[in-house]
DNA sequence: CGCTATATTGTTATCCTGACAATAGAAACG
DNA sequence: CGTTTCTATTGTCAGGATAACAATATAGCG
């Protein structure tokens, strides 16, 4: 490592993808840019990190204060780092994006820095520009939940805490983009040991035959995994 | 994203976890620090960003300052990075982890900011106590090796151009730390299509039956994957 | 009551895997 | 030289996982 002499002042900011299902449909969580540069146009929610403050707590606090969500989230984890010299056009700034994932959750509210916040079907999001690199960092965050799907117990933290086996699918469904076969998928996520536990209840209300309620189990990477 | 008041500088560094075989043996590249603090013990080849260099071509840039390997790695990813407010008791720093795997090289020679480079057995590497949080980068690129073992073609990047079947399979064995049927083994990998192409050509005096020399194929991911 | 929709369970041919046996071809040994 | 030894490569086979698809279960609805 080098002497004092090397420094030179950075930027460090953290932003977050955070995805959900609402109505079946991928959504991410988007924020209208309240200040320069990219004012107006769409971004990911972030900012600076503080002084004294860990990376993961950076994230956290930015999410609440500029969306109102203060859920803890029910999966959080680092998913790369952005340093293009040019990324910010006012400074260095080095980025350290996370991928947080959430059940159903209410409208968020904008908050500091933001004059907008809300959820956005990977559609509508697909023509609009994202400011900074921020399309980069999402498509990042597309790929690893894909990935993590198949070989984590990832997709019931799209769910509520019950759920049912066929609500499991439609998450893998919307996050990969094809349909499932249902008896398959009903076998291999069950054949999975620790991915979901029965709570004994019942869904009622639904068209069809009722269907089993479960909550998330024990186990974070599953054997067999679910392929894509 | 907030105000320029918000401004606070942080160091910004690139840390290299740099692994290859050795006899079989998974090594990792280290050096002596040379500067304060930690002077004297063991660190991952590692140093600040310039104000105008990407991270990668930072992390590439100061394995050759500080090891004198100059040669482009056959993999180089991104692993993850490192912000806890007292991982540097000086300053408050940052690092952006990377993973390179090399085939066996000649010794390295220590450089700038180094007093010593060298390639170190995990095992010999176990006892002794590793300058920062290295320690944890360590263990996550080591992770993040034996992951991508499976199902990427990671492991021809500790090879030769020109290698055997077996002596790909010794690199599983030691990223893994267990050994693998020769006979499963050599199926599995042929059967990935994409994963070695023949040479044509035999190693030849070796013990034994000659074997098939193969070079690395085109994919990079690996159908179906060479399960842990 | 029959229809429809969804959930759940079966069936089956195929593929992949691990354990282990068998064969191939060179060097080492006596 | 013939035999042994060593490593590479191929073969066998039972068990588990998969996809495609069929069959059954059980609700709401007209």
């Amino acid at each position: 490592m080098a002497l004092q002499s090397d420094f030179f002042p950075f930027y460090v900011t953290v932003d977050v993808v955070v995805l959900t299902l609402r109505e079946d449909v991928l959504h991410v969580l988007l924020v209208e840019r309240g200040s320069k540069p990219y004012l107006g146009e769409l971004a990911l929610p972030g900012g600076f990190v503080q002084p004294t403050e860990d990376l993961e707590p950076a994230a956290l606090r930015e999410l609440r204060e500029e969306t109102g969500i203060s859920l803890r989230p029910r999966y959080l984890e680092q998913l790369s780092s952005y340093g293009a010299p040019d990324r910010d056009p006012r400074h260095r700034t080095i980025s350290i994006a996370y991928l947080a994932v959430l059940p159903r959750l209410p409208e968020p509210t904008a908050g500091t820095d933001a004059r907008a916040a809300g959820w956005y079907s990977l559609e509508e999001v697909a023509d609009r520009a994202l400011a900074f690199d921020h399309r980069d960092i999402l498509e990042d965050g597309l790929e690893r939940a894909r990935a993590k799907l198949e070989y984590t117990s990832l997709a019931t933290a799209f769910c509520d805490p019950e759920f049912t086996v066929a609500q499991l699918r439609r998450v893998y469904e919307a996050v990969w983009g094809r349909p499932l076969d249902p008896g398959n998928f009903h076998r291999k996520v069950l054949a999975s040991p620790g991915f979901v536990e029965p709570t004994g209840r019942v869904r009622s209300g639904g068209r069809g035959r009722p269907s089993q309620l479960y909550r998330a189990g024990e186990a974070a990477v599953l054997h067999p995994p679910v392929l894509r």
